[in-house]
DNA sequence: GTATAGTATATCACTACTGATATAGCGTAC
DNA sequence: GTACGCTATATCAGTAGTGATATACTATAC
């Protein structure tokens, strides 16, 4: 029931479903995402259990807007939800399982090729998070210590994903070492 | 459609969706997870594609097993997956959600507690994946670079939840830590 | 004998998520 | 004027995953 809460969590000031689809790439999209058409039904799903409100509003550009505003029950039941034991779920990872499975190719050049491609895929995104939080610094100053509360939970989600990206790149670079001296000097089989 | 693989590359013996399920616990349990309830019609729907086959086998203690076979078809899928592009998605981290939206409550001393529940429950995890890897030391020795092809990518995808777990629990103290030096000593409100 | 625990297969309802597609208004470039 | 792109809402089919429940056989404990 993420995505419900992320909404209602979201909806600090009024906003169509595509302006929530806006607010995701700008706020939460270091840990979460969502297509347009998983917001729309949700919205409605909510409003149906009576924690948002809808309008519709004439647009300036385009067809009309549907608005969704968070009624009490939806500012309760968002609160209810952040104090609620931390929703740590199972981590799925499909390229760690094709690593597993590799070994049965028994080609270690396909097993280094597989690895620089997905460093140079988590470097990318290492990037593209590090460039956030330069932008945060450049807003707030770079002591998150004295951050607005806002600004102190923003950026330490973000150096979550930093650090936790951070440490799967250095692994990357650590394995393919490992591979490299395989591949220069193979172990001896068992005997 | 990783789970389909997954079945795929876990069958190098005939087995049932009982024996998979435990295979599941045995040697992916720290990067994928499935319930029998999914298993199932999985393997259902990989007979029917032609990947797998399928036989009644007399149990000696319970109901009739049906025991599946990976076919040829299903050893060529199982190696063009593998050597397909590393399967990098969305990675959702619901407790991340909880965090952010944690800054409307307005206390941080709730955010402290969350914080703290949660670095509990990633060390927990944490130890166990560590006891998984003294295990294969305990079998292999721990001296990963010699080991078979086959340890070799064990070890090195254990390994990766191992590091990425620590960053998490590294960033959790860090996180911590900051919270109690703002509630000895709060930032002053911007001017 | 019966309660319970373990082995084993299977289905159901439900939630979650993706990608494709449809519709429609408005503005701009050509 | 028409093609394109953007804003905006909406639905559909398909895949993925969970939790509950049902059935049934075997072995062991009591």
């Amino acid at each position: 029931m993420s995505l419900d809460h992320i909404l209602l969590g979201l909806l600090r000031e009024p906003a169509s479903g595509y302006d929530l689809k806006d607010a995701f790439n700008e706020t939460v999209a270091h840990f979460w995402s969502a297509e347009l058409s998983q917001i729309y039904p949700t919205l409605k799903r909510l409003e149906e259990r009576g924690l948002l409100r809808s309008r519709l509003e004439p647009s300036p550009r385009g067809p009309d807007r549907r608005v969704y505003t968070l009624t009490g029950d939806g500012r309760e039941e968002l609160r209810r939800w952040v104090r609620s034991e931390p929703a740590v779920g199972t981590e799925r990872f499909a390229y760690l399982a094709q690593l597993y499975f590799m070994s049965a190719i028994d080609d270690l050049r396909e097993t280094r090729d597989f690895m620089a491609e997905l460093r140079d895929h988590l470097a990318g995104r290492l990037a593209e998070l590090r460039a956030i939080e330069r932008k945060i610094f450049a807003a707030h100053g770079d002591q998150p210590d004295r951050y607005s509360d806002d600004g102190f939970h923003r950026f330490a989600t973000l150096r979550m994903g930093i650090d936790s990206i951070g440490a799967k790149v250095t692994w990357c670079d650590l394995t393919l070492a490992a591979i490299d001296r395989r591949l220069t000097c193979p172990p001896e089989p068992a005997p």
